[in-house]
RNA sequence: CGGGGUGUAGCGCAGUCCGGUUAGCGCACCUGGUUUGGGACCAGGGGGUCGAAGGUUCGAAUCCUUUCACCCCGACCA
């Protein structure tokens, strides 16, 4: 056996090791044999399902629509753009031929003779292969605005990779819209910010901090590139999704022109955004302990567990249609209910394995609840048990998994508020900074301070916040000018 | 690409310095039994080209040469 989680004790310490324990022995994912690459088990595609199927059905609300393109884009798209190939080409994975062949010394080799004219390249991201496709299919106002979204994998060969925060190939979805204005490209760039922040708030339980990057830290190509932050429990910054303003640049830079109300030609207008699975590395490194994953109700495959405690099979035959019962009467109130009467497991196995998955509510059920007409209620969040009537079980419940996922969110609410501190002292910031944390600071807008912070503390901006009053950013703790506006800086992953 | 490290059973490791029976241990797995209110116990069993290739030797996991792979720390990133 591995290290147990709860051996690693020094949290802020071990915190990577913890992590990784836990996506494994969480049962959630693995390192695939091919590099950098992940592979997703069922039950953590189960919480990916569950994050898809809740989103796609806020994104068809705003009148979204789902698409599926390509995922070999022909090399020169990619040149189309100079800052998106620029931000992308190194770390782009190349398809230059189409044919293996027997070799002579046994096993296959690429055939030479099968060389590629052009090189393919695998999807880093879709704006170019789409906004080819836009050109085809818009040529009036009236073809406005085009709202497309696809789930699909994409693949980034980063130089080092880590289970669903940073691997090779991810999951995501990744929305492309196109305007005939620009206030309207913009509205929307903004309107999925929100569509995101709302339902990582409140189905993830994640607390967020919403805002704008900076220009260097912005998504290529794009004008502006508006962020969510959340804070993981080592006070690290974990960008959970993004959403960009992308102005006409691939608009211009793949000809997409309209005729508009005034029978003027211009180039359409265009946004993207996108969340991936590695909201699944946010999910598990906000709430979780060492116990395992804690998940909140509304995103939990399994939102309560139910398990027999019993002796020989005429005891378990008891149980049995008692605990059926409670389950089918719990499914019909719409809550995911696994009866668990597995006799090759023992009690205490069980329940230390649904801790480790995060199941929000335990119930045990035994020949002294059978007597007494009880059954006993653990929250997977406090860890706190109860015995409680059986009568009106389901009414307890259905309440418990609400109060489960307030606490969790406010929680990390809590946490999160407590580790954001105002600073305008650089030398005071450089210490600090060592321990995690938000940092509210005042920066005079330019490049040059930005890398400074960076290069000295491995911390960058984060984002200009959004609801934070600027109206008296005060002084630039770098450079001591004046300062242009209030930042949240961070060390991030 | 720079710095460090590791390859021995499915997983985690010992053995390597100083060559010597049939290569070991824990977990997992299989069979049987007893158990079952917090990760069960007993008995038995299966599983290994010791990363690969070459060399030294009566004899190599161990020594020499070459090589491959992976991991960690930096630069990159959703």
């Amino acid at each position: 056996m591995a290290t147990e989680l709860k051996d690693l004790t020094k949290r802020s310490e071990n915190y990577s090791q913890w992590y990784n324990e836990l996506v494994v022995k969480a049962d959630l994912a693995e390192q695939a044999d091919v590099r950098g690459c992940m592979v997703i088990k069922p039950y953590g595609y189960a919480i990916w399902e569950k994050i898809q199927h809740i989103l796609d059905g806020k994104f068809k609300e705003t009148g979204v629509q789902n698409v599926y393109f390509p995922m070999l884009i022909p090399k020169s798209f990619l040149s189309k753009e100079a800052e998106h190939v620029e931000g992308f080409a190194k770390e782009c994975a190349v398809v230059t031929h189409y044919r293996l062949k027997a070799s002579e010394e046994g096993g296959v080799v690429v055939d030479p003779a099968a060389k590629l004219e052009e090189e393919l390249i695998i999807r880093p991201t879709s704006e170019t292969t789409i906004w080819n496709t836009y050109r085809k299919w818009i040529h009036s106002w009236r073809d406005l605005p085009v709202l497309c979204n696809q789930w699909c994998n994409v693949m980034r060969w980063e130089m080092r990779t880590r289970l669903f925060l940073r691997t090779s190939e991810f999951l995501w979805q990744e929305g492309h819209t196109a305007h005939a204005t620009r206030e309207e490209a913009e509205e929307r760039a903004k309107q999925m910010l929100k569509v995101y922040a709302d339902f990582v708030e409140q189905y993830m339980a994640i607390p967020l901090i919403q805002g704008v990057k900076t220009a260097t830290e912005r998504f290529a190509g794009a004008l502006d590139t508006y962020t969510i932050e959340a804070m993981m429990q080592d006070g690290k910054a974990l960008q959970s999704g993004t959403s960009h303003f992308l102005g006409q640049n691939f608009g211009k830079a793949f000809n997409v022109q309209f005729v508009d109300k005034n029978n003027q030609l211009d180039y359409a207008w265009a946004t993207s955004w996108g969340v991936s699975t590695r909201l699944m590395g946010a999910l598990i490194m906000t709430h979780s302990d060492d116990n395992g994953l804690v998940l909140p109700p509304h995103l939990a495959p399994i939102q309560v567990v139910i398990v027999p405690i019993y002796k020989g099979s005429e005891g378990l035959a008891h149980l049995d249609s008692k605990l059926n019962a409670l389950a089918a009467r719990l499914r019909e109130r719409g809550i995911s209910v696994k009866y668990d009467n597995a006799d090759n497991r023992r009690p205490g196995f069980k329940f230390a394995d649904y801790e480790l998955k995060g199941v929000p509510v335990r119930l045990v059920m035994g020949e002294r609840d059978m007597a007494k007409g009880t059954i006993e209620v653990m929250r997977r969040d406090t860890l706190e048990k109860e015995v409680v009537p059986f009568e009106g079980i389901e009414d307890y419940v259905e309440k418990l998994l609400e109060e489960i996922q307030q606490h969790i969110f406010v929680k990390a609410k809590t946490f999160l508020d407590s580790h954001i501190y105002p600073c305008d002292n650089y030398a005071e910031f450089k210490e600090r900074i060592k321990d995690g944390g938000f940092f509210l600071c005042p920066w005079d807008g330019t490049a040059e301070t930005e890398a400074q912070i960076k290069a000295d503390t491995q911390a960058t901006i984060r984002c200009v916040p959004f609801g934070v009053d600027q109206s008296n950013p005060g002084t630039d703790m770098v450079s001591g000018k004046p300062a242009k506006f209030k930042v949240l800086v961070a060390r991030s992953y």
